[in-house]
DNA sequence: AACCGCTCCAACCGCCTGGAA
DNA sequence: ATTCCAGGCGGTTGGAGCGGT
């Protein structure tokens, strides 16, 4: 029997989300909570799935998000991570503030991927490349370049045909069931693993000797500028959407400096400069532009009775 | 200016998991 | 014990943007 899809794909929309459907979307999630994600849809009037509208919210419009590149050292911590946990992105993701388990991802196979390999170092097992590993990874590059391949070699060195990706989807399979295996030693990892511990000694040491880890175009972020948000309800993993009925009273933004206004332009302003929803009852509103707080002081935020914490 | 190739990332897809019925 | 459903997760893709020619 096959599994019914998540919602009926007729007439929904697919595709970028206009700022037209990321105001509905934000105006309902931030008056309603997060309830059933199958029914936002419908009652913010949106034609998307509620899949899609997860995903969005999650990944782009929670106003917890930090923006903008990975820190050297979320960079190293996220390394220390994959180490540890291998493909779990969102495992990874719940260790660093305001980073969603997608942009690890993609920063992990944008970026970090390619400076370990310039590194000698091996991204899934995190080790010296072997020459057997070299091969596959000069494949790897000759892939990259389109450069015709050359014949396979017999099947009993190199599986004919098995690219990188399939290599990779094997360790990453090697990995999450090794994952699986050793889970009560991963949650005991985990629980050992925090923000302020990032950096094995190896990890530290290849960072240290390799001339090509560079992350000068990082723009840094300081560990301590880094917030969390105080209400639970806002939990920085991508699991925080696992928690039900978030009610603007239960909101708290993290707090996302950037060095200076040339940073914005990560925002398209066309879209969102100009409108201003409200929320909240009584006296007690606030602003829930989510762009503001990159836009306004930080003492834009601590005016009202909401909460804010330091840490 | 036009074309091409590459990079990056938002969004999608399909499977998995856990809880409720 | 089984089925169904919603949410979560990780892999993959499409297209916008950018630089080079």
């Amino acid at each position: 029997m096959g599994r019914q899809p998540c919602c009926d794909k007729v007439g929904l929309k697919k595709g970028p989300w206009t700022s037209e459907e990321d105001k509905k979307l934000i105006n309902f999630i931030l008056t309603s909570g997060q309830c059933c994600w199958r029914a936002v849809p419908k009652l913010a009037g949106l034609l998307r799935c509620g899949k899609s509208c997860r995903l969005r919210w999650t990944n782009y419009l929670r106003p917890d998000l930090k923006r903008g590149l990975l820190s050297e050292s979320e960079e190293k911590l996220v390394i220390d991570l994959h180490a540890r946990l291998g493909n779990r992105w969102s495992k990874i993701a719940a260790h660093l503030p305001g980073r969603t388990d997608n942009e690890i991802k993609n920063h992990w196979n944008t970026h970090i991927k390619k400076k370990l390999r310039k590194m000698g170092i091996d991204p899934l097992t995190h080790k010296p490349l072997s020459p057997s590993t070299d091969q596959i990874e000069q494949k790897q590059r000759q892939d990259d370049h389109n450069l015709p391949l050359p014949p396979p070699p017999s099947p009993t060195v190199t599986e004919p045909g098995a690219s990188v990706r399939a290599d990779e989807k094997q360790a990453t399979n090697k990995s999450s069931s090794e994952s699986q295996n050793s889970e009560q030693t991963t949650t005991d990892e985990e629980k050992s693993i925090t923000s302020s511990g990032m950096g094995t000694a190896e990890t530290d040491a290849l960072l240290s000797i390799s001339p090509f880890f560079c992350t000068d175009e990082v723009p840094m972020i300081k560990p301590e500028e880094i917030l969390v948000p105080s209400a639970p309800a806002f939990s920085s993993s991508s699991s925080v959407s696992s928690n039900s009925s978030v009610k603007p009273e239960e909101f708290s933004f993290s707090r996302m400096d950037w060095p200076d206004a040339s940073s914005m332009y990560l925002w398209d302003m066309d879209d969102f400069s100009s409108w201003d929803l409200m929320c909240g009852d009584g006296d007690r509103k606030l602003a829930i532009d989510p762009w503001s707080q990159y836009q306004y002081p930080r003492s834009s935020f601590e005016q009202d009775s909401w909460k804010f914490e330091l840490l």
